[in-house]
DNA sequence: TCTCACACCTTTGAAGTGG
DNA sequence: CCACTTCAAAGGTGTGAGA
């Protein structure tokens, strides 16, 4: 075996592992190894947080004694055998967080109104190269924090699902499989880390988070494929520096309703309508009597005093609050549950044989149409599809010339702030009175959607796509040249925050690398950054950046996030940024050969699913149960290997390659093609990916090692989770025992390579750390002598 | 389906003004 | 010095023509 040679390598590069005590798993020791980057195990984050009470016990002792400290934690202990989460503790004394208290984190989303408006319509947001914001904005209240702590509030989009859509007969349909997935970045608020007190003062905006389809972009927005799903997704992270987050909790909160099919341009005219209406930027549009719009408006009267017609008799007996412009006041009803639960949380079964079918009948579930029969749209024009601009125009004409009245200020938080916010609900109450005058009415109610909630194996190749992004993007992303003026994964704001932000040893590190990595690789120095402001690099940053290899690391990592594809739907992707942020801030503080490690680990640790989760029960997961389609094993450890290859092969850039990822990359390159082509040389590339996956079972299941901490067991299939939301009593709080069940681990029916297999992961949300990386398996490969 | 220039709008902060 | 107003620049919108 080749432990005690990896052994002595972990402890050469990282400087809080410890040798591996005999009785000490091999993914413990691997995660101890590789601390914040092991997510082939499935190690909880929050785990190698959680120090043993004496490092220099790994064995019973230490495992009894760490059993109690978790049940004492709330920790689940695994019901599989004597592998209590202690197993995967390691001491990081470092990068504790400091005087941790018990805190119940609770998220409320802001504007929430708005986003049922949007969501009953199908929102669609503009991304465009030079990026757009969302609206509506990204905005939630955080409550339950611990005042005293500090936080790191992030947010990023993860694929929906793994289907392109089109705006076919106003309707939104599956168009066939996803593209291949863009580069993900997380998105770090400005303002981190702060206290929990300073979170919970005030609602929490990420309305500076940019979407773009530039998948060369250099801001740092988030990068998105028009025409497909997204899902927005809110984290905390209680962690007072960034260099704590990958060993930190992660809470991660999912609002259904802000799910979203990113376009060019807008397709649905309601959608265009209702940002118009609730958009203050958009003003300009609303038909106010002396805009552009008056002119379209009078040049399309006929049509929409037509459209009028249709809509008379449907008002007359309706509320308003449905209509496509107004939100929605408090009473609303909304959909009735058991006909129309997000028509967006498609399960990933259903899903996928969606996209298998490209002229999917189900177009119900989507667009507006779902939404159509609230909004009022009459059958004549469910029957049919009117030209766009003509329906745009009917919708116009709905607008209440009242509309022109309003004073344009907006509120003290901003244009989307609440005050804003409220002002507009108020505008829109005010027009939907206008418009009631007007004849105008709210119409019925939503058409029922159908949530496919089957549990079949949603292992299919259907999620192959996913990983098939393009070898030139792999040749761009991880074997340019570090000067290439990589995207950067972290926001700009992170650049331009004041010198209490995050503090040197975190952010300037980052920021420094960030510039050396953009302005000309592992030797850039500050104020080099490319697409960057490197203005607003700190002292600390710049410092940074000139000293030791972080920087060149730091790059290495900054390529890899961006070429590293995001899974779909399910599938293998949510946190290389924030991971590749992190790896690379903790790498700083190593020798170059442990950043180069950290940065093949962080390469690793990128797939998974956005909706998989952690095994930590402690952790806050979704306040919804999150209709997951079980992420394909096969393209999570294909994805992973894909990503591990791709990063080995920038690995080699290094000033001290190691041979190992370069190796690596031999070995898992063909892995990786599997799921690129299935075509001949596939079949070897899937036996060797199957070997993989068999050592990779033999090691975790023989071994009897939880690695994720089950009172359940193991699951002999794909979990079947319901594809039902459960949102809670106040749409926030943690759902006590769905989500509890979605935290356990399941062993995963592997397909779409060869014959079945299965391999222990969990589905849900939050942890970052569950693919496997070729660095992690090629000791044991090689010490099983597998083909 | 995407890109771009455009007009229109809000936001923001500096400058000016008056008490 | 402070509060308030005014102004201009910056930036956020959807539009619509063209690719």
């Amino acid at each position: 075996m080749r432990e005690p040679a990896l052994a002595a390598s972990a402890m050469a590069y990282h400087p809080f592992h410890a040798p591996r005590p005999a009785d000490f798993p091999m993914s413990a020791f691997l995660a101890a190894a590789q601390p914040s980057f092991f997510p082939a195990l499935a190690l909880p984050p929050g785990a190698l947080a959680k120090p043993l009470p004496d490092p220099g016990l790994a064995g019973a002792a230490a495992a009894a004694a760490a059993a109690a400290a978790a049940a004492e934690a709330g920790l689940h202990v695994s019901a599989l055998g004597p592998h209590p989460p202690a197993a995967h503790l390691r001491s990081l004394k470092s990068l504790e967080p400091e005087d941790e208290v018990e805190d119940d984190p609770k998220v409320t989303l802001e504007a929430k109104e708005l986003w049922d408006q949007f969501h009953k319509l199908g929102t669609e947001m503009v991304i465009t190269k030079s990026g757009r914001r969302m609206f509506p904005p990204f905005k939630v209240r955080v409550s339950g924090l611990d005042k005293k702590a500090k936080y790191i509030l992030l947010m990023d989009i993860v694929a929906a699902d793994d289907c392109r859509y089109k705006f076919h007969n106003s309707r939104w349909m599956v168009a066939g499989k996803a593209d291949p997935e863009m580069p993900k970045r997380m998105y770090i608020h400005p303002d981190s880390p702060a206290t929990g007190e300073q979170w919970m003062a005030k609602p929490v905006a990420f309305h500076k988070l940019k979407l773009t389809n530039n998948i060369s972009d250099k801001h740092g927005f988030t990068i998105l494929n028009s025409m497909h799903k997204y899902q927005p997704r809110f984290h905390i992270v209680r962690a007072n520096d960034i260099l704590k987050l990958p060993y930190s909790t992660f809470r991660t909160y999912v609002f259904p309703e802000t799910d979203f099919i990113a376009v060019t341009a807008y397709q649905n005219d309601k959608i265009t309508q209702l940002k118009i209406d609730n958009n203050p930027f958009a003003k300009g549009f609303r038909d106010t009597g002396n805009g552009r719009r008056e002119k379209r408006k009078q040049l399309t009267l006929p049509s929409l005093r037509l459209y009028e017609e249709h809509c008379k008799p449907e008002r007359d007996g309706a509320e308003s609050d449905a209509s496509s412009c107004d939100p929605p006041p408090a009473r609303e009803p909304p959909p009735s549950p058991g006909t129309a639960p997000s028509p967006l949380r498609l399960h990933r079964t259903r899903a996928e044989e969606k996209c298998a079918a490209d002229s999917d009948p189900e177009p119900e579930r989507l667009g507006e149409e779902r939404a159509g029969p609230a909004l009022g749209r009459s059958p004549a024009l469910d029957s049919s599809s009117p030209p766009r601009l003509t329906e745009l125009d009917r919708a116009r004409e709905r607008r209440s010339p009242e509309r022109g009245k309003e004073p344009a200020e907006s509120g003290g938080n901003g244009p989307f702030g609440l005050r804003s916010l409220e002002k507009e609900r108020a505008e829109a109450r005010r027009k939907d009175e206008g418009r009631k005058e007007a004849g105008e009415g709210k119409e019925p109610g939503l058409a029922p959607l159908v949530v496919q909630t089957d549990s079949a194996s949603p292992l299919g190749a259907g999620h192959l796509p996913g990983l098939a992004f393009s070898g030139h993007l792999h040749g761009q992303q991880f074997f340019g040249p570090l000067g290439a003026g990589q995207p950067l994964f972290l926001h700009p704001g992170q650049f331009a925050m004041g010198p209490g932000a995050f503090s040197a040893m975190g952010m300037g590190h980052l920021l420094a690398s960030v510039a050396g990595g953009g302005g000309g690789g592992g030797g850039g120095g500050p104020g080099t950054a490319t697409g960057l402001d490197a203005g607003g690099l700190g002292p600390a940053g710049s410092a940074a950046s000139t000293a030791g290899p972080f920087p060149f690391h730091l790059s290495q990592h900054m390529l890899a996030s961006q070429g590293i594809p995001m899974p779909t739907f399910g599938g293998l992707f949510p946190y290389p940024y924030t991971y590749m942020a992190a790896a690379a801030a903790a790498a700083s503080a190593l020798p170059a050969t442990s950043a180069a490690a950290a940065a093949a680990a962080a390469a690793g640790s990128l797939s998974r699913s956005p909706f998989l989760g952690s095994a930590r029960p402690r952790l806050r997961f979704s306040p919804y149960q999150i209709p997951v389609s079980i992420p394909p094993s096969t393209s999570l450890l294909t994805t992973g290997l894909a990503a591990e290859g791709s990063k080995a092969a920038g690995g080699g850039n290094s000033r001290e390659p190691s041979p190992l990822p370069e190796l690596a990359l031999r070995k898992v390159g063909a892995s990786a093609r599997v799921a690129l082509s299935p075509g001949g040389a596939a079949k070897e590339a899937a036996s060797e990916l199957q070997s993989i996956q068999r050592l990779w079972v033999q090691l975790e299941i023989a071994q009897g090692v939880a690695l994720c901490q089950s009172p359940l067991g193991l699951a002999p299939s794909g979990p079947s989770l319901p594809g039902q939301l459960l949102p809670q009593e106040d749409g926030l709080s943690t759902p006590p025992h769905p989500a509890d069940r979605c935290l356990q681990p399941q062993i995963l029916a592997v397909e779409g390579v060869g014959e079945r297999q299965v391999i222990p992961s969990d589905h849900r949300g939050v942890c970052p750390f569950l693919s496997i990386t070729p660095s992690q398996l090629l000791p044991l490969f090689e010490a099983c002598e597998c083909p």
